[in-house]
RNA sequence: GCCCCCGUAGCUCAACUGGAUAGAGCAACGGACUUCGGAUCCGUUGGCUGCGCGUUCGAGUCGCGCCGGGGGCGCCA
């Protein structure tokens, strides 16, 4: 294996990750040494202080007490026996027992040309190696507009799916409409009310309906529109006619919220078309086959040894009076589970959900595993809530009672970049406050402006070249690239790859905003330190190298912010 | 009562399958350049990683028990 990367090395390009290449050599030599394969998987990790060089490895003091020897005389025998490597150009030993690797100052200048090569595709991998993926996600009901809440799923679900687009999955986002439940019903029958009040109709509204403002301006809409129609039906025909109306509406304002937040779905998923297609009565076939099917109380239920509770109910007459057997959440969740793993056939399903929905998990799992399929091919990410916070006092929200703050809120006073950028930049398992007065009075020190500005300040730098008369795409000696905050600045570049891998084997792409930090000050430190577009003739290879790093530089700069979905501004 | 997540600098948060001296941003204080964008840069202050045991050569990270915060627990989705 390391003699492949090595082959591969001397072509010139980087092809595979740079740490996994020094593993394979390390395993190697280890295997001369240990006379076996060693018995655990050799970590090379990147080193957080210079002065242990660029990458290390503990492997020796992990394998020494079963190679009778101690960490640091392993160690040596270790190195003695390394492959030599392009890329390398110096190996330590350290108490106790680390091998640190310092990259060959000439290979890295040279990295330069081979990232404004990959251009685009800097930081693609093939870990995925073509699998098919689907992410789903916000999902939110189509009785109302999008929270702040579903904005983080959106942002989370949007930069996991270009991050494993990036590391070589065939991605599919999509949106699942519920459209078919209690919920869509109930907003229906809010938004006749509000239509017949409209038309000076004296008509309770229901107790338990949807109380937004937003409902009222529907129906106001819906009455200047249809006119008297709906009043004339019978009413469970004009409910069903009046949800669809709204639920037609509210998508197009989800759409285009989500939209203007930079979020774009392949695929809207509608409940009522698993129903239609026949997939909530193929799985229940199914499960009834397999045993996991019961009923009484006039109704049916999941049961699976895996779950806690005697059963789960899928299907009863009780949970919606019309039509007579609407099915459950969960029921609709096996159908749309067997859509995606077997009809449409996806390796993985990704759900990126509320941590309130945890509950769920455990169900799904055993749904799958009571189809006959895999669990593991479903995977869930959920993410703690988000709190909202003016004036230092937390907003509730609840779309039901109408007080929320909205996205389309939250764009208009802040815009997509912040957001997106603030949103991906925690931790799923992170509970977000987030303070709307700080979001809004401090956005220009949001660190997404300090990306976007080292962004803006290389266009302005390649501007600037131009008018005074430089080509910024000749070629250059880029062995002129010595100082250390040249180097520094191409380290950090040649991260993003293992950042992307990062990401894609966690499924966290909360990496991506604090790797852009740290390539920006990257940028920043070489900026204070070497000047680009030097006046002294004597320095014009200089400059025509520095113009190279700085257009690699910016190259990378946008491929983050791209996987961001953050734009890369050429002024700001 | 049971289950899940979190607890790290004054604030908001990181820390790669357990690795070397726990890092950023903001806030505070002090300073820099003044020919390529000052939305920048440099420095200082700030930590028994909630508490206690345990596993390990090594624990913010793993296990157990407490304390505190958030969420969930069959006819809502």
């Amino acid at each position: 294996m390391g003699t492949r990367f090595l082959s591969q090395l001397c072509g010139g390009s980087v092809s595979g990750l740079i740490y996994q290449q020094i593993a394979a050599n390390v395993a190697q030599a280890l295997s001369e040494v240990l006379g076996t394969a060693p018995p655990v998987p050799v970590v090379v990790e990147r080193n957080r202080r210079a002065e242990y060089g660029d990458y290390s490895t503990s492997v020796c003091l992990r394998l020494a007490r079963e190679a009778r020897m101690a960490p640091i005389d392993l160690a040596r025998r270790v190195v003695e026996r390394l492959p030599e490597a392009p890329f390398v150009g110096r190996v330590e030993v350290a108490h106790p027992g680390y091998i640190n690797f310092w990259l060959d100052e000439g290979w890295l200048a040279a990295q330069v040309d081979v990232i404004l090569e990959a251009g685009e595709s800097f930081g693609s991998l093939t870990l995925g190696q073509g699998q098919r993926v689907q992410v789903e996600f916000v999902s939110a009901n189509p009785t109302g507009p999008i929270t702040v809440g579903s904005a983080r799923n959106a942002v989370l679900g949007d930069a996991l799916a270009s991050v494993l687009t990036a590391a070589g999955y065939q991605v599919e986002r999509e949106y699942y409409v519920n459209d078919a439940g209690a919920q869509v019903r109930k907003f229906g029958e809010s938004v006749l009310a509000r239509y017949a009040q409209a038309l000076g109709e004296d008509v309770p509204f229901p107790e338990d309906g949807y109380y937004g403002q937003y409902v009222v301006e529907l129906g106001e809409r819906l009455a200047a529109e249809a006119g008297r129609r709906y009043l004339e039906m019978d009413r469970p025909q004009a409910i069903r006619a009046v949800a669809d109306w709204a639920v037609e509406q509210m998508l197009e304002r989800i759409r285009k919220d989500l939209a203007d937040l930079g979020v774009h779905f392949d695929v809207w998923r509608h409940e009522r078309d698993l129903h239609r297609e026949g997939l909530l009565d193929q799985a229940l076939t199914i499960l009834r086959e397999r045993g996991y099917i019961v009923e009484y109380d006039d109704a049916v239920w999941f049961r699976h040894p895996d779950l806690e509770k005697d059963a789960v109910l899928i299907r009863s007459p009780r949970v919606v009076p019309e039509p007579s057997e609407r099915p459950t959440y969960l029921a609709s969740d096996v159908a749309y589970l067997l859509d995606k793993l077997v009809r449409r056939g996806f390796d993985r399903a990704i759900y990126i959900w509320g941590a309130d929905h945890h509950g769920d998990v455990p169900r799904v799992r055993a749904a799958a595993k009571a189809l006959g399929l895999d669990p593991d091919r479903a995977v869930f990410i959920l993410y703690q809530l988000v709190t909202l916070w003016r004036g230092g006092e937390e907003v509730r929200m609840s779309k039901r009672s109408g007080e929320f703050v909205t996205l389309r809120d939250l764009l208009d006073e802040v815009g997509p970049d912040p957001i997106r950028f603030m949103l991906v930049s925690r931790t799923a398992e992170s509970p977000i406050d987030f303070d709307l007065d700080l979001a809004v009075e401090q956005s220009e020190r949001n660190p997404v402006y300090y990306v976007q500005y080292a962004h803006a300040r290389i266009a302005s730098i390649l501007r600037y070249a131009q008018e005074q008369g430089w080509r910024i795409d000749e070629p250059a000696d880029l062995s002129l690239l010595r100082h250390p905050s040249e180097l520094a600045l191409i380290r950090k570049m040649l991260e993003l790859p293992e950042v992307v891998e990062q990401a894609a084997t966690k499924l966290s792409p909360h990496f991506l905003p604090y790797y852009a930090q740290e390539l920006a000050t990257a940028f920043h430190a070489f900026y204070r330190d070497c000047r680009v577009v030097s006046a002294d003739p004597a320095e014009a290879d200089l400059t025509r190298a520095r113009l190279r790093l700085v257009r690699a530089a910016k190259a990378v700069l946008a491929r983050v912010l791209g996987l961001l979905g953050v734009r890369a501004p050429e002024r700001m």
